[in-house]
DNA sequence: AAGATATTTCAGAAATTACTGAAATTACGG
DNA sequence: CCGTAATTTCAGTAATTTCTGAAATATCTT
């Protein structure tokens, strides 16, 4: 392993640890991700130093996180790993897990709790407060999930707007295409148009 | 601690790990989320039967996360503190601390690997695979950070659209509203158009 | 400034998590 | 079906993290 393959595995090893694994799987994956073949075990834990049976374990983790692909060679039994080649892919698979093993059971827990009946003052004050960080939750993941959904192309394009989606938005609602179909937020309401406009427009960042 | 608090305590507490913090923290969190007043650490530490020394550390992180307020009551020498009341001004916050704390260090790390000079075809590789991964993190890091400064009303509205925006995407490419100052990309091009549609632009969530 | 109360620090104990090597299991080739 | 190679399991150990109580420090009152 070179030193710059070994910084980088070292990093994602440190980092593991706030993504829900430890620092055996990450800096395994690390250097999956860096290969430019599939690995076997035995070469892993050859190139990072650790036991064959602790790669074994961290390979299993990594394959319930659904990030390695399994492989055999012809002329080889042994089972050869390797990380998905497009990295969004990779992205896109780590939100989805996180959410089923961390968000999913949170919101579930907070529905039990927003079906009983307060006691008390304070008690419909705590109800209160789970609510609102159940809306907000549920809110973000669904739209998560949504913008996932996306082809890669249309989610970077999406992403390198930014901010100016604002002004998009802005756009629709004077636009107001389907009238009635949606009532508007009662937070943000411009006063309808029955054109669009094209005068003032120009993103804020833009300007300033 | 009523029951209902209780369960919502203890959930923070495990999910607490996952977000950076351990159980106490989570806990002592989830307890000034619910709390309808200002604690003090007396308070928390008899709620959650923790030593005090231990919710004196526990508070130290969570400031050192600006996720608490600390404020003193007439009369009372004692610190009292509390969660914002607004649940989105915590998301952001959280979401600011974690970009500072994790995404900075990754990006740092990257880029110093990215200028140096390969030594070998594998490594020239992998330096490859890092800039995939730098630029997919810088991307989406920076378009957070960008939504994240929306007003609050303006962000909700714009998560209850969800998928619906990739057609607010197209739709921008066809109005070109000002006409070479951001070039389209060219992974989802559209033919240009000179006038918006109304006819076929209903979102396929209100069809099916 | 002394006394009282509140908070922080920190060394070590307790608990948890990670890792290893030996043994068991599985999969393959003849 | 036997022998061999690959993989997995798991009990025990090592390392890390969390938590506590005692001592130190800081802050307020009179």
């Amino acid at each position: 392993m070179t030193p710059l393959v070994q910084r980088f595995v070292l990093h994602c090893g440190e980092m593991g640890s706030r993504w829900g694994f430890n620092r055996t799987v990450g800096q395994i994956y690390a250097l999956l991700f860096v290969a430019d073949r599939p690995l076997n075990a035995e070469e892993i834990a050859d190139a990072l130093g650790f036991s064959r049976s602790n790669v074994s374990m961290g390979l299993k983790e990594l394959q319930s996180w659904r990030l390695v692909r399994l492989q055999h060679q012809p002329g080889d039994r042994r089972e050869y790993f390797s990380a998905p080649d497009d990295v969004w892919r990779i992205f896109r698979t780590l939100v989805e897990e996180r959410t089923r093993r961390e968000v999913d059971p949170t919101l579930s827990m907070l529905r039990d709790a927003l079906v009983e009946t307060p006691q008390s003052d304070s008690e419909r004050h705590a109800q209160g407060r789970m609510r609102e960080m159940h809306d907000l939750i549920d809110l973000s993941t669904r739209w998560m999930q949504d913008v996932q959904k996306l082809e890669t192309g249309t989610l970077t394009q999406l992403m390198s707007l930014g901010t100016q989606v604002a002004k998009l938005l802005e756009l629709k609602d004077r636009l107001r295409w389907r009238p009635g179909e949606r009532a508007a937020d009662p937070a943000d309401v411009t006063p309808p148009r029955s054109a669009p406009r094209s005068d003032d427009d120009a993103p804020e960042a833009s300007r300033g």
